[in-house]
DNA sequence: ATGGCCGGTGGAACCGGA
């Protein structure tokens, strides 16, 4: 079975270079962020047209998360669980039924710019560094949740985090940056730690591998790039994990995300 | 060396992204 996770940068912008993807690369399931539309004017009989079921988790102009699936998707949840105020929407899962049962997660992790923080480095209330993060310990929960139940299950998304020095052009541009900054890393790293693969890195080493471009500034020509958008497995999906890799040249072609696909290939 | 984009909203400039 054949995943892809995708930040689209607005479905109805995306239109035309998304249904040309789904022909071309033909994903079995589609995690999208971004499709900054409410469920009722995500265009889902396009993607049913493509033999996709669809289920969305939409918001007004900005966020939203969608799951395309060319099989039946049960159980789905919207929403990370742990803050009943938190009305955006960067959280969606499902179970998908092939040869196996596999728990999936779509997430778009918050951004977290700018970085205010209180004197002591603590972020400050109600900035949106303090969001990013108490968004992560909701994600740290859920995450070990998955762990305890010792079943196939990833969480997949726009993690807006850069894990390490080699997954960044220029590393130093983003030293203090809500992206690259230690406390960042360091949460990510905790959720890692309860037991999860990140698939990339499971497959591949050294620089230069990244999933976002920037629009300004020629970045995809000088390839400056970063590598933010993940696959991270429990170990009994981790076990059924072929292959992950990265769809680059997809930034090339018209009309781009600055995002591009990241893919695993599950026995499933 | 510097600045350089894009999408959505709403109907002009602004917000948000990373």
């Amino acid at each position: 079975m054949k995943i892809a996770t995708f930040n689209i940068n607005g479905v109805k912008a995306r239109i035309e270079t998304l249904t040309q993807w789904l022909k071309d690369s033909a994903p079995d399931v589609a995690l999208l962020q971004e499709i900054k539309s409410v469920d009722e004017n995500f265009p889902r009989t396009v993607f049913e047209d493509l033999g996709y079921n669809v289920e969305t988790h939409g918001q007004k102009g900005f966020n939203g998360v969608a799951i395309l699936s060319k099989y039946p998707l049960e159980d789905v949840q919207r929403g990370l669980p742990g803050d009943e105020n938190d009305i955006q929407a960067r959280w969606i899962e499902a179970t998908v039924v092939g040869e196996k049962a596999i728990r999936m997660c779509g997430l778009y992790l918050p951004n977290g710019n700018p970085v205010e923080l209180n004197s002591d480095g603590s972020p400050l209330d109600g900035g949106k560094y303090a969001y990013k993060m108490d968004w992560m310990a909701r994600l740290y929960a859920r995450a070990a949740e998955l762990i305890a139940a010792e079943e196939p299950a990833f969480m997949a998304g726009d993690y807006n985090i850069i894990p390490q020095w080699e997954d960044a052009k220029n590393p130093g541009d983003w030293t203090e940056d809500a992206l690259y900054r230690l406390p960042s890393r360091e949460a990510f790293r905790r959720i890692l730690n309860l037991g999860f693969t990140e698939g990339f890195r499971a497959r591949h080493t050294g620089e230069g591998h990244y999933s976002f471009w920037d629009y300004q500034a020629g970045a995809w020509q000088r390839n400056d790039g970063i590598r933010i958008d993940h696959f991270l497995l429990t170990p009994q999906c981790a076990d059924l994990m072929q292959n992950c890799w990265i769809e680059s040249d997809i930034r090339g072609r018209e009309k781009p995300s600055d995002h591009v696909p990241v893919w695993v290939d599950l026995a499933a």
